[in-house]
DNA sequence: TACACATTATTTTTT
DNA sequence: ATAATGTGTA
């Protein structure tokens, strides 16, 4: 391929293109900023970008690094490029969420941060379990202090490339009695004698190795690969991943030109939560000079109304970069907004707008429902249930999350690496062998004490008469059988093996002999399980794979509306979406406010500008006048989104008499819903204390607050900070 | 050691 | 309301 020839002699996949997405191809020297609004064809400029590379002859596809956010835009991308090029397939580029990435560097360069090449990836769970051991030995109450709320704070931590050495040690706040930093280096020294790493590690490891000068052949190595690099969704990185990323593409001086090119939309920047920085995108002038800035700004996807609707609610964000959305669509239908009585009335509403669209000939894959939160996609299921609508919910429990799943992983991981504690102590008693807690605190106490991992705890322990004879027999067949089936690992497929495995363990016996009523899907899971693993050439890559990929694939292509969280439809479009549960507190999340503020609001506005951008032709916003949380009902208020949707774009069709929002441009007939009532006035006890609604409380956890209703010996209290709660009358003090 | 029972938090969002 | 955890008893 001449790049003569490809200049002169227009290639095909560049006709079509408008003129800045033509730029955002062609500009291939030096650092690139695209700013590509909702819509506006990026993955296209993207793929063409890329294939653009690969065709002129400018660089080999091992030459490019491609960071996606998610392994599906990875595979999607892999495959249009592919159809770009011809249909061929691309092989040998670095193409990988930045987690996927990382880890097959780390493997490469494992030993020079202490570990081995074959470490395991924890998982969330992992994590939890691993500083809930570590808490218990440090004496902190795991009650209050939960180790899932302390990961998160560490990872927090690691989303911004900090380690314990980088934080004092009073960082942690009040958090574990003020230990948080002191777990964090014990969980981090954990981490190493167990050849583990957590998903923060990936990155922070190779940052490490990058930044050490003793290891400076490293860096130099990837500079020397990379000729092209290219990041997706550049506004939710976060700092590890921004600081991994401009060690890869600042090359200094000799290096020549970063080619780097990163895209991003500051308005759809929906991962703050988790340690995403929108700042990244706005000094990546600063961090790469010179830097092309080209912006994407036509809109195909949606009709004028649709647009009109976004823009407008968007527009109220202070803090952004200012875009100008515009199509040359029709303006279609306005958008509908409809409030109701309850969330069943909603789902009911939702499953009637459906079939008619259904009616008129819409493809149900090209209807949506986004929700704020999980749970809200249960009402939904219901609803399509009763009607017969066909549905998938995406995202919801995901298959590798299933404890039989996670079982018999832990078998697979055992064999595969030794010192995997956490997989070990997962299954050493499932099934029941008779070795309960008591042992397995012996086996631990043994471990601590000499620094050695469980697996070599019981390999010492089972030498000696310390263990009551049954149990040392027990451990020592268990061994036994985890040696031999390691021995085949080489020699054996690792489909049979994982099948020889769960039936010798008799983990599937456990389960096909159980009367449970979920044994039967368990039991047909991990058959999948087994079946599934045909994909990967070996056991290695295909528990690699399961700890990178958490996402659920789309097995069955039937006909169905799509329902999902409105994260999970960051990237999608659908003819038609509905936004059901526009609520305040819900919708904005008030945890969001609360952990936010401002901040936390504006984020919650991109998700609407998000969820409202989804849509080609047909846009729904539903709110509930009553909601039932945690098992009781509470009355709703509509959104403030609702308000902001600008007036000429949106037709209003609520029930009668429902609440109509704040802002005159609503009806406000102003009818509220019934107040569901207390059953007492007020409430002694243990103490004697005596509580009525409207007094003052203060909780050891949650601060001060008011009571709002009694149920017994169980008070529903609005705190100060951190909404409403409800908790036992004992629990509390007047204030 | 294992099960039945009671209590308690849980409802963001994901690699 | 439900799932998950912890407590007490056989």
């Amino acid at each position: 391929m001449h790049m003569a020839e490809s200049l002169s002699q227009e290639a095909p996949y560049l006709r079509d293109l408008n003129p800045p997405q033509r730029e955002a191809v062609e500009t291939l020297d030096g650092p690139v900023l695209v700013l590509a609004g909702a819509g506006t064809g990026k993955t296209r400029a993207l793929t063409t970008r890329l294939a653009h590379i690969l065709q002129s002859g400018r660089a080999f596809s091992p030459q490019i690094l491609a960071v996606t956010f998610t392994n599906k835009a990875a595979q999607e991308m892999k495959e249009r490029v592919s159809a770009l090029l011809g249909g061929a397939p691309v092989e040998g580029w670095w193409l990988g969420t930045f987690h996927a990435l990382a880890a097959r560097m780390l493997r490469r360069h494992a030993d020079l941060v202490g570990l081995d090449s074959n470490f395991t990836i924890l998982d969330p769970d992992d994590q939890a379990r691993l500083l809930k051991q570590i808490m218990e030995a440090a004496n902190i109450d795991t009650k209050k202090w939960t180790p899932k709320a302390m990961i998160a704070m560490i990872d927090r931590w690691k989303d911004k490339g900090l380690l314990p050495t980088d934080l004092n040690s009073d960082e942690g706040g009040e958090a574990a009695n003020g230990q948080l930093v002191g777990l964090y280096r014990l969980y981090q020294q954990r981490l190493k004698t167990l050849n583990a790493c957590d998903f923060g590690d990936l990155l922070l490891h190779m940052i490490t190795i990058f930044k050490n000068p003793a290891h400076a052949d490293v860096l130099a190595d990837y500079h020397r690969r990379f000729k092209y690099l290219l990041v997706d969704e550049y506004q939710d990185t976060n700092v590890a991943q921004y600081l991994w990323l401009r060690l890869l593409a600042q090359r200094g001086p000799e290096g020549g030109p970063s080619n780097i090119c990163c895209v991003g939309d500051d308005d759809q920047s929906i991962y703050g939560w988790r340690g995403a920085e929108v700042g990244n995108i706005l000094k990546f002038e600063k961090d790469f000079p010179g830097a092309a800035i080209i912006r994407l700004e036509q809109n195909y996807r949606s009709t004028g109304h649709i647009l009109a609707a976004a823009n407008g609610v968007i527009a109220k964000n202070e803090d952004r970069l200012g875009k100008n959305l515009f199509t040359s669509e029709e303006d279609g239908e306005k958008l509908i907004v409809r409030g109701l009585w309850d969330g069943e009335a909603e789902a009911r509403w939702v499953g009637e707008e459906i079939e008619q669209l259904q009616h008129k000939g819409w493809n149900l894959n090209q209807i949506a429902v986004l929700v704020r939160a999980g749970f809200q996609t249960r009402e939904f299921e219901e609803r399509f249930i009763q009607l017969g609508i066909h549905y998938r919910v995406i995202g919801g429990p995901r298959f590798y999350e299933r404890m039989e799943i996670r079982d018999a992983l832990a078998y697979l991981r055992v064999i595969a690496q030794p010192s995997d504690d956490l997989a070990l102590e997962r299954i050493i008693n499932v099934p029941k062998r008779g070795l309960g807690d008591a042992t397995v605190q012996t086996l631990y106490a043994y471990g601590r004490s000499k620094g050695i991992s469980l697996h070599e705890s019981i390999r010492d322990l089972t030498q000696t008469d310390e263990l009551r004879p049954k149990v040392k027999e027990t451990l020592g067949r268990l061994m036994d059988d985890f040696a031999r089936w390691r021995s085949l690992l080489d020699s054996m497929k690792h489909t049979d093996l994982a099948g020889q495995v769960l039936d010798e363990s008799g983990y599937m016996a456990m389960w096909q002999s159980s009367k449970d009523v979920d044994a039967p899907g368990r039991v047909e899971n991990l058959k999948e399980l087994v079946a599934g693993m045909e994909e990967f050439v070996s056991m290695a890559e295909f528990l690699e794979h399961i700890a990178l990929v958490m996402e659920n694939r789309d097995g069955n292509e039937a006909e169905a509306a799509t329902i999902m969280t409105l994260h999970g439809a960051k990237g999608l479009e659908f003819d038609a979406v509905f936004l059901p549960g526009w609520e305040e507190g819900l919708f904005p999340s008030q945890r969001t406010m609360d952990e936010n503020g401002l901040s936390g609001l504006e984020e919650e506005r991109r998700l609407a500008y998000v969820g409202i951008t989804r849509a080609r032709k047909r846009a729904y916003i539903s709110f509930a006048a009553n909601r039932r949380m945690y098992g009781n009902w509470i009355n709703a208020i509509p959104s403030r989104f609702v308000d902001e949707l600008p007036p000429g774009h949106v037709e209003v069709q609520s029930d009668t008499g429902l609440y109509q929002g704040r802002s005159s441009h609503w009806d406000s007939s102003g009818v509220r819903p019934p107040v569901r009532m207390a059953t007492e006035r007020k409430v002694i006890n243990a103490a004697g204390e005596v509580f009525a609604r409207g007094d003052r409380v203060s909780h050891d956890k949650f601060g001060e607050g008011t009571i709002i209703n009694i149920d017994g010996h169980k008070l529903d209290i609005a705190f100060d900070r951190g909404g409403k709660k409800r908790v036992m009358d004992s629990f509390v003090e007047k204030c």
